[in-house]
DNA sequence: TAGTGGTCTAGACCACTAT
DNA sequence: TAGTGGTCTAGACCACTAG
């Protein structure tokens, strides 16, 4: 909708009503005026089915609310479902600082499981990058991460980030569809040493596959203290 | 958009051409294409405009795409987020039978966490229900649900229904978002014995605030079997 | 009664795609 | 070159809301 078709200089007349409406109600309370379709008309000298578009589009996407008969008013903002985080900003939502030791990270060759999550094929090369993840100083989660190495080329190379899902972001792949699993089990041998914890104790895992369109930009593990973690999630929408 | 503004027999001619290539497209493979609009404007002898409004639903729905030069085609189903269930059908998702045991059912007046939860205030009116949850005749689940009595008349007369998402259904009161929060913990002896599980073994908890539109209609805090129960969630849409 | 949004017309020119 | 969707015009009548 908003691809430039008319290369030229000038800006399409309904983007421009749009633009103007949309700077005079955000920040408005819900229920406040927004101008109506005629007065719009008359500010900028253009046909009502033009304004109609632009309205729309604010109607589409959430903003306005027209009622019949009455006019068009900024409507109470949607609720929205969970976004996509990764750990740096699940734990920047809970007031703590993420930190990252980082265990393990190589070229590996996909084996049958990791290649079939990926959409690649077995024995392609993929990213493994294990951390130990820590919150405000303490052992809070150990993650095996598995990235497509083709869609993140010299990943490994440039240094690696605090945050992969910055990573993506900087690279336009930022995730826009999870399917996460979540179980309850007890802690190997292995995880309580790096996670603080007795063996077989408590442990939330939580296993991600991650996409970017159509495109699967992360397969994850993950295994969390149960004692410092909860996992919140938002589901639905208006 | 839908509401009766032409009471009289006629139906408006933008929903009747999008009804018509509705039942065009539907089960056409993402591709397909769809009539032309100029096609339609032949077909139904409409205005151009017209045609438009009624390709612009389907294309806001999801069901087509347009592209510019081409034509409108088939669009491919959009992924959308899990849908809120409870506990019946997502046992039937995996396949499996969810049977209930009424272990508590009956009104409370409600404690300050409730109240909140509720949207209510404290001593106001709730009901209680305590089951043991059962698939393919194996325990599974201990919930125990709080209601909030006003929005279920007669409820707890009525005799109770198998899932209560059904007799959500039937009130007009389907939750449409959740707030749901999960974790790992130990059984702790009671819950144990209910599952048959060893006091102090892994469960999943899972916390529920469910509402249909601006009503709260579901508190709930159940403890799963971590042996036999996994969660999934859907994150994102496209 | 005046104003609002909802519907609808009968055209027009544009940029883009495919042949 | 023919066809497609994208933009835009200058009106019209309707049902509904509010003063």
């Amino acid at each position: 909708m908003d691809k430039l078709l008319v290369p030229d200089g000038r800006t399409l007349k309904h983007v421009q009503v749009r633009e103007y409406v949309r700077s005079l109600v955000t920040g408005s309370a819900p229920g406040s005026p927004a101008p109506s379709e005629r007065e719009l008309v008359h500010q900028f000298g253009v046909a009502r089915m033009t304004v109609r578009q632009a309205m729309d589009a604010l109607v589409v996407e959430g903003l306005l609310e027209r009622i019949p008969g009455r006019g068009t008013f900024v409507a109470r903002p949607r609720r929205a479902a969970s976004r996509i985080v990764g750990f740096t900003e699940e734990m920047a939502r809970r007031g703590l600082l993420a930190e990252s030791v980082t265990l393990l990270a190589r070229r590996e060759q996909a084996g049958p499981g990791v290649a079939r999550a990926l959409n690649l094929t077995e024995g392609d090369a993929v990213i493994h990058w294990r951390r130990l993840r820590r919150a405000d100083g303490q052992p809070m989660c150990l993650e095996d991460a598995y990235l497509n190495e083709v869609l993140l080329p010299g990943f490994l190379q440039s240094g690696m980030p605090t945050s992969l899902y910055d990573a993506f972001e900087a690279r336009g792949l930022r995730p826009t569809w999870a399917e996460d699993s979540i179980s309850a089990d007890q802690a190997s041998a292995e995880e309580a040493q790096h996670l603080e914890v007795e063996t077989g104790g408590p442990v939330l895992r939580h296993s991600r596959r991650a996409l970017s369109g159509e495109k699967v930009v992360e397969v994850s593990r993950s295994v969390y203290r149960s004692d410092r973690f909860t996992l919140w999630v938002q589901l639905g929408s208006d």
